[in-house]
RNA sequence: UGCCCGAUAGUAUAAAGGUAGUACAACGGUUUUUGGUACCGUUUGUCUAGGUUCGAAUCCUGGUCGGGCAACCA
């Protein structure tokens, strides 16, 4: 390790919390709620909890938070699995709050023994009513002082499913007049006569998150328990549980979360757009979740390296796409295989090279790669498909592509010079007709020629259909949460687009969907999980820099 | 009008009282059989007003701005 990164804050303290031998081994949980899949903001605080006992030494355990068994699912638990191991992180102990049910429920009747809580039987709106506001303080209930006896009697009653939903819950008696709402008799249980995806029927009232997840982490003895900012203010209670009841102490720091530009980052809001069929499903490919970006040809690599970069602080953040873009290129340069794609095809006809004959040329698969990741063969002939924006009727300055008159190599093969071309009666460029330099042929050229433009291509009797999805971003706005109005009034109706008819190498008969591919001088794709062997289906992953789409603009 | 967090180039993130640095972006250049990659260079910053100090991004005070807090969600 050469490269000396400093320190975030959280590394700081487990620095000095270690050092100081306050804790032997350094001890951390994922602990996502199975309601919905993963996305990318999951990604920073899986990195950030399993790359700190990675990097420390200690262990990571994945604790599925699973107290409100309405919105959870065995699914979102499959995918959540899924989505972690993929990312490249293997977590010691599975864990699920429903586990700890029985020992939670202990804890509450120990907390009425200590008359640190009761049974209020206030409706909703009632308990809402005498909380107060943030400017003023709240009002006891009228059940706030019953005997601990009845308490206890009342619990017992409300687990054996002896009242309905929403009668009466279990309160914290802790300050009504806290200027930290959460303190003002916070909720610790409430009855839903739900079945729960683990525990079935077994329980009719489920801990409220508060009263779960503090505990949780005290019994795993996580030694530091790092969540997002909007925890900040629990911390007050989560400390104040732990005190009360006497039990491990585990410590809640707090980071900001990941905001990504031109995406929304909400369970929520993505679960909108996936019922209300904006996108294909969780793993559609402009999704910012981890299985959507997956599917569009991420890496595991590159999303690590992205939350290595972004960094951990406290501060609102709004990170640009455009580093999430250049993490997937700067490892897929490295490692995709180089083939040659033509997505608006045009003609090219090559009129001094024989009709009949095929030549086999060899390309280099990835110059990148120590070895040139090997070689393949590429069949070229007389008739060629190039890309349409590849070719001028009046060149712009500066353009070295192909334009009447002028002179460009075909990528692992000849230079070609234009001499011709053809028109329809709308105007549009329909043929294209050119010459080849015999002594040009890619890796033996003697001609002396140099040309400064270099363009893909595919044999026309050669080429293999397919069909390429191009995705944009999602939105056209960089913080759709932020606009006036509905976050779908900003969805981006160019996020997708699909061409059904772009011609490909022959060699991509076999593509897999292991690797990832650079279309050359295009940008990175990969197989599509619709793909079949009859027609191949490609997402673009990210387009190559384009500097000449810049200087002409 | 309460409490809690935060504020460093366009975006992120360092600097633990002592030269404001790094990455991405932008701009310019070199190399190049991908207008890609690689490499080199340039521009741009401590919210504000005081105070402490030989010296403040850092410590203190006031202000400003941004975010969070009044779910039987997590």
């Amino acid at each position: 390790m050469s490269e000396e990164r400093s320190l975030n804050f959280i590394e700081e303290i487990i620095e000095n919390d270690l050092n100081s031998g306050k804790y032997a081994t350094l001890i951390t949980r994922f602990p996502p709620e199975p309601n919905g899949y993963l996305h990318i903001g999951h990604a920073k605080a899986i990195c950030l909890n399993f790359g700190l006992t990675k990097k420390y030494g200690g262990y990571t355990n994945l604790r599925f938070d699973d107290t409100n068994p309405v919105t959870e699912k065995t699914e979102y638990v499959n995918s959540q699995q899924e989505d972690i191991k993929w990312l490249g992180f293997q977590w010691k102990n599975e864990l699920y709050t429903s586990d700890y049910f029985d020992t939670l429920y202990d804890y509450a009747v120990d907390l009425i023994k200590k008359d640190l809580a009761y049974v209020d039987h206030s409706t909703a709106e009632e308990i809402a009513a005498l909380k107060g506001t943030p400017t003023e303080p709240g009002i006891g209930s009228t059940y706030r002082n019953r005997s601990v006896e009845e308490n206890l009697d009342l619990f017992s009653r409300m687990k054996n499913g002896e009242f309905e939903d929403g009668i009466c819950t279990l309160r914290a008696k802790i300050d009504m007049a806290s200027p930290n709402m959460l303190m003002r008799d916070p909720i610790l249980y409430r009855i839903k006569h739900a079945a729960h995806h683990r525990t079935g029927d077994k329980w009719c009232i489920y801990p409220m998150y508060d009263f779960a997840h503090g505990q949780s982490d005290s019994m795993e003895t996580i030694t530091h328990s790092i969540c997002t900012l909007e925890y900040v203010s629990h911390r007050e209670l989560y400390d104040w549980l732990i005190e009360k009841l006497g039990i491990f102490p585990s410590k809640q720091y707090e980071f900001a979360r990941l905001n990504l530009s031109y995406t929304v980052m909400s369970k929520r809001k993505l679960l909108q757009l996936v019922n209300e069929d904006f996108v294909s499903g969780w793993n559609d490919p402009r999704m910012p979740t981890i299985s959507g970006l997956r599917r569009r040809g991420y890496t595991p690599e590159s999303i690590r390296e992205f939350c290595d970069r972004i960094g951990i602080a406290k501060r609102e953040n709004l990170i640009e796409l455009g580093l999430l873009e250049f993490c997937v290129r700067e490892h897929l340069n490295k490692t995709a295989t180089r083939v040659m794609a033509v997505l608006d095809p045009i003609k090219l006809v090559i009129t001094n090279y024989q009709k009949d004959q095929t030549e086999i040329l060899i390309g280099e698969n990835n110059p990148e790669a120590e070895d040139k990741g090997g070689t393949r063969e590429i069949p070229f002939s007389n008739e060629l498909w190039i890309e349409r924006e590849d070719f001028m009727e009046e060149p712009a300055k500066k353009w070295f592509r192909l334009a009447p008159g002028s002179m460009v190599r075909l990528k692992h093969a000849y230079i070609v010079k234009c001499e011709d071309f053809k028109k329809d009666a709308e105007g549009n460029v329909t043929e294209i007709h050119c010459t080849y330099i015999p002594d040009t042929k890619s890796g033996a050229d003697t001609s002396g020629i140099n040309v400064k433009g270099t363009i893909h291509w595919v044999s026309r009797q050669h080429a293999k259909n397919a069909e390429i999805r191009l995705y944009d971003r999602l939105f056209t706005v960089e913080s759709p949460d932020a606009e006036e109005g509905d976050f779908k009034d900003y969805l981006n109706p160019n996020s997708i687009e699909v061409i059904k008819q772009a011609y490909i190498e022959p060699y991509m008969s076999n593509a897999s969907k292991d690797i990832r591919y650079q279309f050359i001088r295009k940008g990175y794709y990969c197989l599509d999980d619709d793909s079949t062997p009859e027609l191949l289906i490609f997402n673009r992953t990210v387009s190559l820099k384009d500097a000449w789409a810049k200087t002409n603009k």
